[in-house]
DNA sequence: TTCCAGGCCCATG
DNA sequence: CATGGGCATGGA
């Protein structure tokens, strides 16, 4: 038997199963009652046999704890919301663990950059595809077999065509020319590390395929900014409907600048409760908002 | 069959 | 600045 590492956990909830299936990852797999994957390049797998207690692939206990955002003090995170905003209380109430990954920024981004009116499942098919295809094996014993994300110099290799055969659609023409734009230098992509949240997603927003939204993600999910606040259609429903009392006329501009604003520094935070609530918890009524 | 999905680009007012 | 059409693909 391959050696395995305890994680203890103390104090705020934390829901592996939630975190790993809310949208913010695409490759993860079940497997002997817990999850494997890839942390960057490293294959592990990880369970959760009790609320208080990670098992995880031995050796690894750190870089998943930091992976899985284990650090975070939701805490004093949550102290920092809106006093009395009854819609986010419900939404964290309701789902308490889910936790904002640290994942590696370009998978990432490039994963977001697929997922442009796209549902989660297929996202999920179209990055495990390009791994496949294009990113190299990471075999480890007892896991199932795993690829790497493709690198940017490879998805530029690859070309559109081949892209596009993954079933990207007119994204293919978007991953393939940021992939190009990346590898071939013209854009400083380590840089982003160390510009402010704004100057960050206005670089990002240079690229093709990525807007406000795919940026923030990205920005959120891959760079650790806890305020960035993407609003997807999903989101756009959740506060037209719980902060402008279902208000059609509102416009999108402001239902972003209210998110801005309202949230706070931690936003992202919020803005996964309230994604992760309305997604699957029915907490909108969508026939009286779909038009 | 029709509608919609973790949007973005680009052409018009 | 803001609005609207178009866009590839697949599942409900």
């Amino acid at each position: 038997m391959p050696s395995v590492d305890l994680l203890p956990l103390t104090g705020w909830p934390f829901d592996l199963d939630s975190t790993l299936q809310s949208g913010q990852v695409f490759h993860w797999h079940p497997h002997r009652g817990g999850w494997a994957g890839l942390i960057g390049d490293v294959p592990v797998w990880i369970s959760q046999p009790q609320p208080n207690l990670l098992h995880c692939t031995g050796g690894r206990g750190p870089l998943i704890s930091q992976y899985l955002g284990l650090d975070h003090d939701l805490t004093s995170l949550t102290a920092s919301f809106p006093p009395q905003d009854q819609p986010l209380q419900r939404a964290i109430a309701w789902c308490p663990g889910l936790r904002i990954l640290r994942q590696p920024a370009w998978e990432c981004l490039a994963s977001f950059i697929t997922s442009s009116l796209k549902q989660v499942p297929h996202i999920r098919k179209i990055s495990l595809t390009l791994r496949e295809r294009f990113g190299h094996p990471a075999p480890a014993a007892d896991l199932p077999p795993q690829w790497t994300y493709p690198t940017p110099e490879a998805l530029a290799q690859a070309g559109e065509a081949a892209l596009r055969d993954c079933g990207l659609g007119y994204r293919a023409a978007f991953l393939h020319r940021t992939a190009c734009d990346i590898a071939g230098g013209h854009f400083d992509f380590a840089g982003i590390a160390r510009l402010p949240d704004e100057a960050a997603r206005t670089a990002l927003c240079q690229l093709h395929g990525v807007g406000e939204k795919i940026a923030n993600c990205a920005l959120l999910f891959g760079w650790q900014r806890l305020a960035a606040f993407p609003v997807d259609v999903w989101v756009e429903r959740v506060l037209r409907q719980l902060y402008f009392a279902g208000n059609p006329d509102i416009k999108a501009k402001t239902l972003r600048d209210f998110a801005r604003t309202h949230f706070g520094p931690a936003g992202g935070y919020a803005q996964q409760f309230l994604f992760h609530h309305a997604r699957l918890a029915g907490a909108l009524d969508r026939m009286a908002t779909a038009r």
